[in-house]
DNA sequence: ATCGTTACCGCAATCGTTTGCGGGAACGAT
DNA sequence: ATCGTTCCCGCAAACGATTGCGGTAACGAT
């Protein structure tokens, strides 16, 4: 019942721990002999070291901390998936912890990453963090931290991130070739950095191709059914001819809206959104949209992660490693 | 840079690392005021107990892992969250493997979890997993597992499932009842318990009502694209008044193969599937469904595992838990 | 002055490993 | 016979905390 320990492998064979663990590690000064019969009653007493011991030991953990907002169906289980990938291959263990968009449970989880000896943390940061003061506790006791996907202006931390202003912008635009006048734009919780920033890059798209920003329908909707709301609403006053959404979550909602309108896509209206790629496929028409890969994502900011706790990076100086984001032309325009 | 220990209080203040520990602990032998310094040395120098060391000396580690197929948009996202909420309440942490469906990597995850000191194991089985016999190790240590969603009839464990013939077969039945004649099914990975159980009861139902199921068209598919395409096929040779879907993931296939052959949902042809209600919603017309809560089936394994843990339950006998389902009517039908 | 309490606190073992150092045995060389 | 190597292996101290047991001081009671 009991697991075993290096101890009683000792005193089965009547050698000492050391000589065990030596042989265990495959350490030169055990003999070969020694070490095959060590690992044979290993094996029979189906022992595992204990990692507890070990790592105190060592003091490593062996564990990386991955912090998101919220686990929803949306973009997040790409990064999952990307991060565990490169985790597992490189011999660490993920943790995931759920901020649920508070600051209050963002530090919460910090914390319990400096008790854990986490041995490093990726983070996107919860919708209330406007700043990366909180991280300064794990800076000091040396944990490593990747943000990525949300992040802030002034941080300090490696970070990998696609360029919202820029994607929101080249979505616009591409809505403006295929001959779009009227542009709306759907949006998230307007609190969100990445809100913010692809809202910039909507209007400034509007602005530099002669269109009035300040007077296209927009809409900020932190939920699905929010933003079906505030569509049907929109589609009252306004008969826009291309919709431009922040993320897949808002063209889920806004669908419906068009549908109950009796608006057809793409004739009567074109829908362009940022997606990590999933959800487009699902929807009918297919979703045209600016592939944000969340697999990608995942991928960088874990290698990232785990080249500072390796020590390979050493410039001290924190990076900022902008993705570049494909269009995917699909049914929607 | 290095954190602080018990050490450098007791250093500090001048007293034994002993008093330290109980002082911290609150311990009925040490005076208030000793306790007050002591708590405020502790937070001048930012001290935090090294969990590898306590967890050592407890010999328990405050961990809850969560073994699963793959992380994808569908079913787990909602596990997860109903399992992280039951966990954090109860003050454990959450580590989340993904098996990819493979019997390998899910005997890998386990033996993870046996060398972290797992205080509990949440897993649902892979496509692979024949059997719970590679669950014997973690038994014989003592570390209880509760199984979810997919598990194997002649199980000693624990298991919160839903009865997948019976929803099948309630689904089916409701089609009938709603004038379908000719129903056709679709299934996902034909390998996995839950589409060959949902199988049988889509069969049972129609048998039930005067139906030759064998002439029933049926297919299954192992991703979206597949059964996108399965079922333009299967639409060249069936008119189907009605499909019953055994996820939302098969039924997003569905969809745009209906589209494609201009057949109306609705009016031409009825669809119902299981799901756990998020999908539903962005899919037109949204998707009647019988609601498969993943969020309850993460709490209430989540708290079975822990009622284990703290020796809660006491018999030994495992319980299967079935969770009933309910249907909820939206435009598909 | 002695004894008994009560209130505090320290010693040292412990959890399971790892690892620096030292030491014995065997063997060959001188 | 002595010395030097080489090859193995054990002792004991860590890692950072918890905890049973014992000990000391203060204090009042007798």
């Amino acid at each position: 019942m009991k697991r075993a320990t290096i101890k009683d492998i000792s005193l089965q064979i009547g050698v000492s721990t050391s000589t065990v663990s030596r042989a265990l590690n495959d350490h030169p000064d055990i003999s070969d002999s020694l070490k095959e019969q060590v690992k044979q009653v290993a094996k029979a007493l189906n022992y595992h070291p204990n990692l507890m011991a070990v790592n105190l030991r060592r003091s490593r953990s062996n564990l990386i901390a991955l912090i998101i907002p919220e686990i929803t169906m949306f973009f997040f289980p790409s990064v999952i998936k990307g991060v565990e990938e490169v985790v597992h291959r490189e011999g660490f263990q993920l943790l995931v912890l759920q901020s649920q968009d508070s600051l209050e449970r963002e530090i919460q989880n910090l914390r319990v990453c400096h008790d854990h000896s986490m041995e490093g943390v990726l983070l996107s940061l919860s919708a209330e963090s406007s700043d990366v003061n909180h991280l300064s506790e794990l800076k000091e006791v040396g944990i490593p931290v990747v943000l990525f996907d949300k992040s802030v202006v002034q941080s300090t931390f490696d970070q990998v991130l696609i360029n919202d202003f820029e994607v929101a912008y080249q979505a616009v635009t591409y809505l403006i070739e295929k001959g779009a006048k009227n542009i709306a734009g759907l949006f998230g919780n307007r609190n969100i950095s990445i809100s913010q920033e692809r809202h910039k890059g909507f209007q400034q798209a509007l602005a530099d191709n002669g269109i009035d920003a300040y007077k296209a329908p927009t809409i900020f909707a932190s939920s699905l059914q929010q933003c079906q709301a505030a569509s049907s609403a929109l589609l009252q006053r306004h008969k826009p001819d291309a919709f431009f959404c922040m993320s897949d979550e808002v063209a889920a909602g806004l669908y419906p809206a068009l549908n109950a309108a009796n608006i057809r896509i793409p004739n009567d209206c074109k829908v362009i959104a940022i997606s990590d790629g999933n959800l487009p496929y699902f929807m009918q028409p297919t979703l045209t949209h600016l592939h944000h890969s969340g697999l990608e994502v995942g991928r960088v900011a874990a290698q990232r992660l785990i080249d500072r706790i390796k020590g390979i990076v050493k410039e001290p100086e924190v990076t900022t490693k902008i993705l570049s984001i494909g269009i995917v032309e699909l049914g929607s325009v």
